[in-house]
DNA sequence: CTGAAAGCGCTTACAG
DNA sequence: CTGAAAGCGCTTACAG
């Protein structure tokens, strides 16, 4: 069944059946029905390769996300998509593997499928650097800064991961805590582990904490597992720590089922930072105190962004959207400490 | 840059670069290296457009996974990629929302992509039903049984639903629990949610167990989020209940915390019992009693199949998967009760 | 408003 | 082993 069918079928040349199946408006009502129609009836379905190798523009923008399982991203994408939807905005996204070449993929995308625009959730900046000249849709990258790679088409927004990661200290601190563990740096976005490594690294100079890397640093990719086993490595080598600074929930899950394995609790024994501020954060137990990105504006300015620079050929545009600190019951003094600070209401950064 | 740039960079004719591309045996070593070197050079990208418009057939199998946040779904897909590629086969991964119409999906892609196979994870038989039909490659459905429907090419792997249900039942009445909640219900694939229903109902019935399912049973989607206001509902409905099965791990998560914070602790005050058995069940605190698919054994049956009826035209198969019933932290003896089996060993069904 | 025709970038018999 | 040519199923100027 092609459009040749449905043009034998309903009486009308094949040109004709592509307007009515593309909502051309240079075609009579009474085409457009008996098309319509037809192809209604026969339940028939354009071939997208033939489409795609002919058409010079897509419609609709692609959302390309870096991490299959990323639950931060998952929510981006929900909200993105409403945004979109709403815009009246087709949308499709790519799920790629968090090792996968997001650059090379919108390459291969720009030449099959002619997006109108690009929004990548996630990114390795390296990879943009060599790899990005090709694509001259406008794009926005999501969670990383592109602003030193100076593409004209190309727009971030990120949290800003130094200062997040330094108020997270900044809060251990201030309860108290001065032996602090730093669980980070999954290699698939190392420089976003490598700035709050940074954040962390000032706070602590700054605060005239001790910070030996060597000892107190572990890195750790994205899953339970590997931070469970992280954890104990951690421990092990840094047995007396009263803080745990986890990259990001899902890895602050399994520390807290380490740490408990272990023999410590959380927070009696020892506190947990997470960060990203997911849904799941709100139901573990304990609750976690964690850095929540701000899902909603990263959405928000995202689409903006694209939607105004795809209308208009406007140069692109790099900001920083501010975190939130939120108290969950991960954190508390190191045990035989007061605990100065043990409200409970959300610290606001305008990072 | 196309097929046309390379063969007159190469000096050869567009059907030599093509067999040179596509590793045909027909060629001489000399056009293939002098061809491969100036698509290297050219970093040339062919359009798979153009490819799968005039391919007759593609080298790969598709896995179509119904609902991209199914954590069972992402353990079954990891585990599917690794057989698939020891065995030399090409994959693509398709991500469909959990309320997409995978039939039609899979449709399209025998047009567009002519896959050799198609692996399912989840699926919704009654759309299997009315739309399978046009599918003429060998099918694999996984975690729902498609016997039923009587295809010729459709296997189906399957998790013996009913008999986890009643056995997780089982354990619970064994440790002296009789007031039994019970959270189901993903309308997405209600075959599934019917099926543990089922085994929930008649477990209790043959234990002379009351089950009023317009009191005790509250549907509930794949989140923490609904899980938690599903179980709120169910409290609010029977706040005397010591124990409460779960439709999946995830469910489980989201009810825990909706119990703690109504101050009932787990599983001090209620039992919880969890489905699936994903890897975040051996993270949570308390760690998951539940009901663990075999992710190994699904992945390995399926694949094995698919590859057997790609080969040779076998007629399908519909097999039970065993499933094992792990014990965590979650389940106890309700408050005052003796527990006659309080043993940690897992339990084996032979489904 | 409609149709005939060219062409998107490939693959694949067919002939040599 | 290689090339000329047909054709996959669409879209889109172009002419009417």
């Amino acid at each position: 069944m092609t459009i040749k069918d449905i043009a034998r079928l309903s009486g009308y040349s094949v040109a004709t059946v592509s307007r009515a199946l593309n909502s051309h408006p240079d075609i009579s009502e009474q085409a457009r029905a008996r098309i319509l129609a037809v192809v209604e009836q026969q339940d028939f379905q354009p071939n997208n390769n033939a489409k795609h190798l002919k058409q010079q523009a897509d419609a609709g923008v692609a959302i390309i996300v870096k991490g299959i399982m990323n639950l931060l991203f998952a929510e981006l994408v929900e909200r993105l998509q409403e945004l979109l939807q709403s815009a009246g905005q087709e949308t499709a996204v790519h799920y790629l593997d968090e090792d996968a070449n997001e650059v090379t993929y919108a390459c291969q995308l720009c030449r099959e499928r002619k997006p109108r625009g690009i929004l990548f959730l996630g990114g390795d900046l390296e990879l943009f650097r060599t790899g990005f000249a090709p694509i001259t849709v406008p794009c926005v990258l999501l969670t990383n800064s592109a602003s030193e790679l100076g593409f004209e088409n190309l727009s971030s927004f990120t949290t800003d991961d130094a200062a997040a990661a330094a108020q997270v200290i900044e809060l251990l601190a201030q309860r108290g805590h001065r032996r602090i563990g730093v669980l980070g740096g999954n290699f698939s976005c190392f420089q976003i582990s490598f700035r709050r490594l940074t954040g962390c690294r000032s706070a602590c100079e700054q605060l005239g904490i001790p910070f030996d890397e060597t000892l107190q640093y572990e890195p750790c990719r994205y899953s339970m597992r590997e931070a469970y086993a992280a954890t104990c490595r951690l421990l092990e080598r840094c047995p007396d720590l009263t803080a745990l600074f986890a990259v990001s929930d899902v890895t602050a899950m399994g520390a807290i089922r380490a740490l408990y394995d272990r023999g410590r609790r959380v927070p009696e024994d020892i506190s947990v930072v997470g960060y990203d501020g997911i849904e799941m954060s709100r139901y573990t137990i304990p609750r976690l105190t964690t850095v929540r990105q701000d899902v909603m504006r990263l959405a928000e300015c995202g689409v903006d962004d694209l939607l105004r620079r795809i209308g208009w050929n406007r140069p692109p545009i790099h900001e920083v959207i501010p975190f939130r600190l939120i108290s969950g019951e991960s954190v508390a003094a190191p045990a035989g400490k007061a605990a100065p600070g043990e409200g409970g209401a959300a610290v606001r950064h305008d990072g």
